[in-house]
RNA sequence: GGGCACUUGGCGCAGUGGCUAGCGCGUCGCGCUUACAUCGCGAAGGUCGGGGGUUCAAAUCCCUCAGUGCCCACCA
């Protein structure tokens, strides 16, 4: 045997032991030894094909790595699936950006090109993040990488969709919805971010159009309404009051002329009005207001469109403000009231600002033709799968967030108008289907659905595989480990999904990760600068030791302030596992040990030797316990004290001793030995490289290929 | 405006009714003892955010206040 070096050193072993094993084929199911009948199966949350790793997604592919690995050396079929999205306006909004800097617009290349372009892109980078997880150790089967836009995956997109036409869930209509002028599309609710900006409210004085109207207060010769947008106010239609509001009660029904435009608009009353807000007579807009649009419905209001898709003044207002950017003649407007004297005074407003959640920029409230999911029944099969204990949260708490939104539901507008995506599958429609709709397939269009239709297809599509179809064998999956900011946006989506097209939950549990903060407290970001790049801790410090640094500090939070301290600490465990190993390995020689049918006959034991093994069995239980219910922390902290404390600094330092003792010489080998490799197994989810590097030069009778499909330890 | 969470030694965190409140990093002192100085041994350091309550007993349960992070929301 080698001498093994003092120190342990992760860029000697870490891509060779990738490489094992990647050669070994055990990140494959149908390729893993023995005989495994129980299936257990985690689908990668795609990661877009515009990102790379940051801690978030590390941390998240721990929580799954560290499952996969566990339930492999329990002797399950273990499949953890991997691919990416193709993340619809997060990627068309990249390209455009490196358009950009050729000076040229989509719209210059035309769609055509445009999306040569874009798959050109996919093709050099829309693997970024996969290839550095793997630099992470992750054990994903990537013969089965999938990509939402794979021929395969169309077509289940194009099945979903008509299965939803056929049902009648799915209808065309004009409403106000969000648009991005920019993008040059709508947006669902959830895609919208908002941001807080001070403001403005200004209060605009609407006349009566007949000053006798007024006649129980003859002072009262208008309506003040308050708006932070009184560049809509060409559009206005309507002035709202409540209807239990004194102060306006004798004036429902009166019109009044709104100022700048001439228009002679009612006022009418309308719950939805807040009297505590501004003066609590309202303008109403219903073609850029969702709320106006609301109340413009139930008062058949006409819709005036005052603002186009491009964020511009329309031919429907007065001519000096057509063309106008909405801001712009936001200025204009506001002087042109003041000169005119309806201005009555401007205070100062924070309010929140919905911008687009991929550009950034400003949202307008437009009225325009979309496609829409009815979303009534689909939500009820949602909340029944929570409610049904079918699929859990993990922390439980979640399932407020989850409920919250199901139970006051809007139906789902699904179509974009960008270009990048899934066009509708139906004639004489240019736009694409909200990248959503085809995330919340990914749990059974990755495993093959819609199953063949014909018994050839069907062979076909087996050859060389096992029987069953991977549908079959792995759906649904056990865990979903994914971020607490897209639960509705695709969790809720796959559990509808999933129930509707395969009968049956996507995944039994889903668990949301921490998210990593800076240690101040911060969202980590590039843009400010926060961002801690996990590549630059494997490379500093190698990649166990960040495993172990991240996970250790994966204590079930809601937030996690990353201190790179814990790397450290990770990257001395990991020494003292190569020491502790190479005291054994050089103790034992070149006997080899029969490890696997050891037995404890408590005769001959010392106390150390029953200290250590009670240790151990308790271990296993507590490390099992936790793994289960998801405490990736508490598992690893008990890893490191039982590894460190238990068996370092107590039982080695006793075995130094009891190894002179002829008597009980072999004996303690025999525990040494005993004890590293069990360790071996339970730290190797965690710590999978320097383990199976340790492993890989054990003597020991009924070796393994890999320690990764050994046989995890059992609690006596 | 509503909700979810968090607040424990210098820093990051465990601990959810009961021994003198633990761990990692850091700090200080002493040790290169033949697995490891990325180590060992020892030490200092906390009235568990403030206030009130329940209890024989609270960091741990309840109320309240304050600070922090996040999510949701049609106050124009």
């Amino acid at each position: 045997m080698k001498e093994l070096p003092k120190v342990y050193q992760p860029k000697k072993v870490e891509s060779p032991i990738y490489n094992l094993w990647l050669r070994s084929g055990f990140f494959n199911p149908d390729k893993l030894p023995g005989k495994r009948k129980k299936s257990y199966t985690i689908l990668i949350p795609p990661p877009n094909i515009t990102g790379s790793l940051h801690m978030g997604h590390a941390l998240n592919s721990l929580s799954q790595d560290i499952l996969i690995r566990w339930k492999r050396l329990q002797g399950f079929k273990t499949l953890w699936l991997p691919g990416t999205d193709h993340a619809g306006i997060a990627t068309q909004v990249r390209v455009e950006k490196e358009l950009k800097k050729e000076q040229k617009t989509r719209f210059d290349l035309g769609r055509k090109k445009f999306l040569k372009r874009i798959w050109q892109w996919k093709k050099k980078y829309g693997n970024i993040i996969l290839d550095q997880l793997k630099k992470l150790g992750v054990s994903c089967d990537w013969s089965r990488t999938r990509f939402t836009m794979d021929d395969k995956y169309c077509q289940a997109v194009e099945k979903a969709f008509l299965h939803y036409c056929k049902k009648g869930w799915i209808y065309r209509g004009k409403k106000v919805v969000n648009w991005c002028p920019r993008c040059q599309t709508s947006l669902s609710d959830l895609e919208l971010e908002y941001k807080e900006k001070k403001g403005k409210l200004w209060y605009i004085r609407y006349l009566f159009s007949d000053k006798r109207q007024a006649t129980s207060d003859k002072k009262r010769k208008y309506i003040t309404v308050a708006t932070t947008r009184p560049e809509t106010m060409l559009g206005d239609t309507a002035v709202a009051v409540n209807p239990k509001d004194k102060r306006y009660k004798n004036l429902i029904g009166k019109k009044v002329i709104l100022p700048l435009v001439n228009r002679e608009i009612p006022i009418i009353a309308d719950k939805l009005v807040d009297p505590k807000f501004g003066t609590g007579a309202v303008k109403i807009t219903p073609a850029h207001d969702m709320t106006d649009y609301e109340i413009g419905l139930l008062h058949n209001l006409k819709i005036v469109q005052v603002i186009n898709k491009n964020g511009e003044m329309t031919k429907e207002v007065p001519l000096p403000y057509q063309g106008l950017f909405s801001l712009e003649s936001r200025k204009k407007i506001v002087r042109d009231l003041k000169k005119q004297g309806f201005l009555e005074k401007i205070e100062g407003y924070l309010h929140q600002v919905p911008q687009c959640y991929r550009c950034k920029t400003t949202i307008e409230l437009i009225p325009s033709w979309q496609w829409f999911l009815k979303m009534n029944d689909l939500a009820k099969l949602a909340i029944w799968a929570i409610e049904t204990g079918k699929v859990k949260f993990v922390p439980k708490n979640f399932e407020k967030i989850y409920f919250d939104w199901l139970k006051n539901i809007k139906d789902w507008c699904i179509s974009r108008q960008i270009w990048w995506g899934h066009k509708i599958p139906l004639k004489g429609v240019e736009d694409v289907l909200d990248t959503w709709f085809s995330s919340a397939l990914w749990p059974f269009a990755t495993l093959g659905w819609p199953p063949p239709s014909s018994k050839k297809e069907a062979s076909l599509a087996l050859k060389g595989r096992a029987q069953k179809s991977d549908l079959d064998r792995f759906y649904p999956s056990n865990v979903l480990s994914t971020d607490r900011g897209i639960i509705n946006l695709w969790v809720t989506r796959m559990i509808f999904s999933g129930i509707e097209f395969m009968g049956k939950v996507p995944f039994k549990n889903v668990y949301i990760h921490a998210t990593v903060l800076t240690k101040e407290g911060k969202r980590m970001s590039k843009s400010l600068g926060t961002g801690i790049d996990p590549i630059n801790l494997i490379e500093k410090y190698g990649a166990d030791a960040t495993r172990f640094g991240i996970v250790y500090q994966i204590m079930g939070g809601q937030d996690i302030r990353f201190v790179e301290d814990n790397i450290v600490m990770g990257r001395k465990f990991c020494n003292k596992i190569w020491n502790a190993s190479r005291f054994v390995l050089g103790r034992i020689g070149n006997f080899k040990f029969q490890i696997s049918n050891f037995k404890l006959d408590s005769k001959n034991l010392t106390l150390a030797d029953k200290k250590i093994l009670n240790a151990l069995n308790k271990t296993v239980k507590l490390v099992n316990k936790d793994l289960e219910s998801f405490r990736f922390g508490q598992a690893a902290h008990k890893l490191y004290d039982f590894f460190w404390h238990d068996f370092c600094d107590k039982y080695i330092e006793m075995a130094k001793s009891q190894i002179t003792n002829s008597k009980s010489q072999k004996k303690t080998k025999k525990i040494l030995l005993y004890v590293l490799l069990n360790s071996l197994k339970l730290l190797h989810p965690f710590v999978p490289f320097i383990t199976e590097e340790i492993y890989q030069r054990l003597l020991i009778k009924n070796k393994k290929k890999c320690l990764m499909v050994e046989k995890w330890p059992n609690a006596i």
